[in-house]
DNA sequence: TACGATATTGATACCAAGTATCATTAAATG
DNA sequence: CATTTAATGATACTTGGTATCAATATCGTA
């Protein structure tokens, strides 16, 4: 309940070191630190913040097993406009973001009135549609309860 | 009809220089020629792409105009998934984007439906919403039409 | 279980995007 | 036109991310 504020569904049991074993890619002792590392997360990160957390491992290898993660789509890279992009582990097939301003906290949503929207869209728009992101932006709960108790981590 | 394919609303006269004018920001040949260049661009541009093109206007203070027109609310910019970010000129209130994942072209539209759906999550989502951004990835017109064409620029 | 082909690693060097600094220059105002 | 103040842009720097490549680990097979 504290970061990924809402998922819609129950996380069905993600494994990230065997979507990288079923891509055919061997398991080595970095594709299990780093998964290992990305399931203990309860937020989205970077991978610059995922390269601090394991200085055992090359921040080559780091950037290379998320790109296999994501390509796996095992992560969903979000594009953050100021600042490196976040990644999150996918544990809704297709569904939007919410980013809270505040704190950063990646959460997850599905809403079928949103596909429905695009179904609508295909008329007005000029072109084949192959996807769509939605992103929301919110304060969070957390973050809403802290700036009611006074003690706001940001400037004062 | 080229690259912004689909403003649903007649570019009303837009005016970069006088944005950053009310601004109380001095007229100058950089803060001239920025906007003019821009106003002169149909697709949507990199902060890279401007800076190549006015080989007379220092890096700095390109990227330091982009940033005030942003800031005026006279570009929007664009996250873009790999890459850096791109801005057009926002000529619609609050409105959404189309990106070709092909030649990258940027259109905007608005679509009242996008805004109800907004309203609804509201009670779904779990925190304070204060924004939102969608994008919609399509092929674009002119693109398909090379594509028919047989003439792919990519790959082969 | 040892072997060998092959994938993986990570140090390094590199590249691209973007920002801070600051001496010089240009705008506006009286 | 003199003065004040904002703006410029060369430079150096930071950050995020990738290419290279010799050294090393994996894994199927004998």
């Amino acid at each position: 309940m504290t970061s990924s504020t809402l998922s819609t569904t129950r996380s069905a049991e993600v494994n990230l070191g065997n979507a990288l074993e079923d891509r055919g890619l061997r398991r080595t002792t970095a594709r299990t630190a780093v998964p290992d590392r990305i399931e203990g997360l309860s937020a989205a990160f970077t991978a610059e913040q995922l390269c601090r957390d394991l200085p055992g491992v090359g921040r080559a290898t780091v950037y290379r097993t998320i790109r296999h993660l994501v390509d796996a789509g095992a992560l969903c890279k979000l594009a953050i406009l100021d600042g490196a992009p976040m990644y999150s582990i996918a544990r809704i097939e297709h569904h939007h973001h919410t980013v809270c301003s505040r704190c950063g906290a990646v959460g997850e949503f599905r809403h079928s009135t949103v596909e429905r929207v695009m179904r609508s869209l295909a008329n007005e728009i000029d072109g084949d549609i192959i996807g769509h992101r939605m992103e929301i932006f919110i304060t969070c709960n957390s973050c809403l309860a802290e700036l009611a108790a006074g003690n706001s981590t940001i400037n004062g």
